[in-house]
DNA sequence: TATGAATGAGGCTTCATTCAT
DNA sequence: CATGAATGAAGCCTCATTCAT
């Protein structure tokens, strides 16, 4: 007699209406109207399920690094597991291409960064995700290192460098298209690494 | 006989406040009541010299803009002029450290990022903006490589790459402080020009 | 589940409410505020029924629009049909006496005018209604004659006649009160319509 | 010593801005601003000159009226001096054609009629304005029956009923365009006069 | 669960008017 | 007389949130 449960799949469905929402129109642009519109729900019903706006968008957030990191397993299975071509399932997830290319999660990501700088609950999320991001290049980097018989010593600023880079593309591919021409971002950011690599040098670094 | 005009610096007194505020409540947040206080001038006043919002927006977008090319110019001189000093002047100028480190202008140009996604104007400021620092970028790589005896192929590569690198700190400096410890970013990102080089192919690319 | 639709009540009652604030205060004057409050509602509510004031006036046009024929209507069957009566009684509901006189209906006719002049949309719904108006009149007009046996192409003069008249009454009523005494609009536009058909020429005019 | 005043050519200046800022944008949409402009001076100035904005209608009401009058006094030397002249000439004045046409002028009294309805002031000067036109037509009115040999006691109502018909086409012809053909209505206001007296019963009225 | 009407705080903007120069 | 920067009171509108049904 129980009636079925769904607040799983609304929480879902109405989370990523805000992710469109917010895509095209910014957070603060993103009345609650709007993404109960996009999600074919109501305002009301919004407020069932979340708590208010700021719930919807940490959601959101958990909801888009998840999904990152389902996206990074994808790949590491279709691939083989040698430290570099994990560290480029890594890379080539944070920066789909192709068929998986998220333009839309690119600009949510930027829109979040925007958020983060004034929401202190915004900004604790954000920074939980990229220092997971950062802790999990570090380690991979570091196996690359070593695996080719290199000081590992200089993993984190190799990691660093990475991210700082993959989120810069979010940025400029977001706010600035044109600048980036679709589907270099990938390439070149295998081609770094390669460069990165290659000239690290064999023994201690600096 | 009337009051003296003071128009320019009204102007400028008010797009410095936007910068201020907005550097810590974002664009949407900054009313202009509370830009109008940083200034401590009235709302109405504002309206007077800036027909809208938006307005002292896009003038803050371009007085950033002429900042860096001003500091730019400014650590020209102080180094000398060879190709990799210019590259690192440039850098060094976005990416500024020390006395000049401008963690205010950052969280504008992210915010700044976060309104172009959804307003055609920011975007088409921002764009030019951006557009421009790569152009320079791309020509100083190109004196670079040049001077180092290497294929100028890799220029734009390389500028798009830097340019992504240093939006991308801005990003993270910005949103989730402590990811990247102060005062990393510079010289990390001098680091990568100096691998990035060392590994260009002193031939034919590829 | 839901409280029940009341948008069609809604809307008419802030209309209404617009009018009558209207025919006392004007358009521009005439704040959400102050109709908020004549119809005994929040200001936020008239913008949940009505995207802006605009379209509250647009709808008040349409309704007084349609009251006029409402009345015409009634008057016709109060009335015997012959082409004399049913010209009367189109004029009867344009400049209604007795218990029908609408003073506040009058005057928002004039304001609607004068809001005509500026804003091109209210000229064009106005322009409707008083072309609408034209040719009601001129049919009337084309009947009466020839029933008497006149040349029908005086109509047309006719009905522009009678509704420059009928708008002056509207006009000189609402702004110049007591310049028509109170209840003489009526017997002298019943009047004017006797004389102009008695000398309406018989045969071909002019 | 004495400075050369120019008050007076200053006040019209101002007045008659104000008439074509109004006729095109209404009263209150007609800012202080935008007068100054379409005179070529400053804000400041017209408060000099005026006490507040009313006060440059109230002056403007009082140039259009007596612009009318000088116009009327024009017509008059220029044609006979015959009742049924005289009458033509006033309400040719009063509804201008040719190179006398003044759809400025038009637009004026509608939108002053629409202030008339809320501002007591304006009401007060709009009523004598009406009631000193009525009186007058009342006068030709008169001498033009009893010219013609009629009884005198139709000439109110026929004054009243050619008033109307003027303010209405003064309505019409700037808030529904297109209604009123241009240089339409002067000929049917004189075909109206003419079929008007034509039948005027000769005996007692009525 | 679900609806959508309703609220009310607050934001942007306009503009008559003032006043230092 | 003249200027135009400055003020401050409103006005329109948005929108997260609530709540009766």
């Amino acid at each position: 007699m129980a009636r079925p449960s769904n607040n799983q799949a609304r929480r879902q469905q109405i989370t990523m209406s805000l992710a469109r929402v917010m895509a095209r129109s910014g957070y603060e642009r993103a009345t609650i109207a709007e993404v109960a519109r996009e999600a074919e729900l109501t305002p009301g019903l919004l407020h069932y399920h979340f708590a208010n706006k700021l719930e919807i968008l940490m959601a959101l957030v958990d909801h888009l690094a998840g999904r990152l990191e389902t996206r990074y397993r994808a790949r590491l299975e279709g691939a083989g597991s040698s430290p570099r071509q994990r560290l480029r399932a890594f890379l080539d997830a944070l920066v789909a291409t192709g068929p998986d290319a998220d333009p839309e999660a690119m600009a949510c990501w930027v829109v979040i960064a925007g958020e983060a700088i004034r929401q202190e609950d915004v900004r604790l999320v954000y920074q939980r995700v990229i220092t997971r991001q950062k802790e999990a290049l570090t380690e991979l980097a570091s196996d690359l290192l070593a695996a080719e018989g290199r000081s590992i010593e200089a993993a984190p600023g190799m990691a660093l460098g990475l991210l700082c880079w993959v989120h810069g593309c979010y940025q400029l591919a977001s706010a600035a298209p044109g600048t980036i021409p679709t589907g270099t971002a990938a390439p070149l950011l295998h081609q770094m690494v390669d460069q990165l690599l290659a000239s690290a040098p064999p023994e201690a670094p600096r």
